[in-house]
DNA sequence: AACCGTTCCAACCGCAAACGG
DNA sequence: CCCGTTTGCGGTTGGAACGGT
């Protein structure tokens, strides 16, 4: 009987995928009966769910004013705005996005943002156990990133277009500078020697820097992929990186 | 065609907050 | 205020889909 698990002795509850029929099910008695109470509601429903399953899958798949499809840009930039000031507060975030879940949301992030961003995780231990899963967790290589002009909590300021020279600065996850460097780097060696997937080195490129466009930076992904971000600020920035990214599939 | 690794997202789980008697 | 129940939240995961060899 795979799939179902017995909650108490006479009846059982459904888990996994949801089948059209059930969707039905759940819709057709919500239009009828409103919702009244998530965990008495299935069985009134006939359906062999836990209300918990039944809301989660109203809320984030049934719901008629569900937005689907592709975010747009407008929403990629609302969703990094938002995360640069609330952090993981999926639920908050969603609400300055009509139609989108909180859920979704949290998918959007760790599928394509999270390699670019960073994490502003407010991880906040409900128990001992977990704290000090945290502690263990934080003992991890700092995190590496580097955007120009960002503005971190102690009003730290970057700006790469007044260097002369191949520019990069690594922070952690507070945006505390670890390292910056004004010299003629070989960027892939440093790449490989941190062995990690979320670095983007950013390289300021004076020759492309035009005193019209003072805050051109020319982003250095790889040894193949150049792109040239033109932003002030760092929400705007992030947006320009992640179309860029997405663009290039990186 | 078969296999394998990666990506993505629907759905789960545990926990905490909110509610109500 | 207490305590049981319900709702909401965020982290995690199973597996389908996809892409590469």
């Amino acid at each position: 009987m795979a799939g179902l698990v017995f909650q108490h002795q006479m009846d059982y509850v459904k888990k996994g995928a949801w089948s059209t029929e059930e969707d039905q099910k759940l819709i057709d008695y919500i239009m009828q009966y409103r919702i009244w109470n998530w965990s008495h509601m299935p069985k009134f429903a006939g359906l062999s769910r836990t209300g918990k399953s039944c809301r989660l899958r109203w809320i984030n798949y049934l719901r008629p004013d569900l937005k689907k499809g592709p975010f747009s840009i407008e929403e990629v930039e609302i969703v990094i705005r938002m995360y640069q000031s609330l952090g993981n507060r999926w639920s908050a975030i969603a609400k300055e996005l009509p139609g989108r879940t909180d859920n979704e949301i949290k998918n959007f992030y760790h599928t394509h943002l999270k390699k670019h961003l960073g994490t502003k995780d407010e991880v906040k231990p409900k128990s001992r156990k977990k704290a000090k899963q945290i502690e263990m967790s934080n003992q991890k290589k700092p995190l590496i990133t580097t955007c120009p002009n960002i503005e971190g909590p102690n009003d730290q300021s970057l700006d790469f277009t007044n260097s002369s020279s191949s520019s990069y600065i690594t922070f952690d996850e507070n945006y505390e500078i670890l390292e910056t460097s004004n010299q003629e780097n070989d960027v892939t060696s440093i790449v490989n020697q941190v062995h990690d997937d979320n670095i983007v080195i950013l390289e300021s490129n004076p020759e492309s820097s035009t005193s019209s466009s003072p805050s051109s930076v020319d982003l250095h992904i790889n040894d193949f992929m150049d792109v040239s971000v033109h932003s002030s600020n760092v929400v705007d920035f992030w947006l320009d990186l992640y179309l860029a990214a997405d663009n290039l599939k990186i």
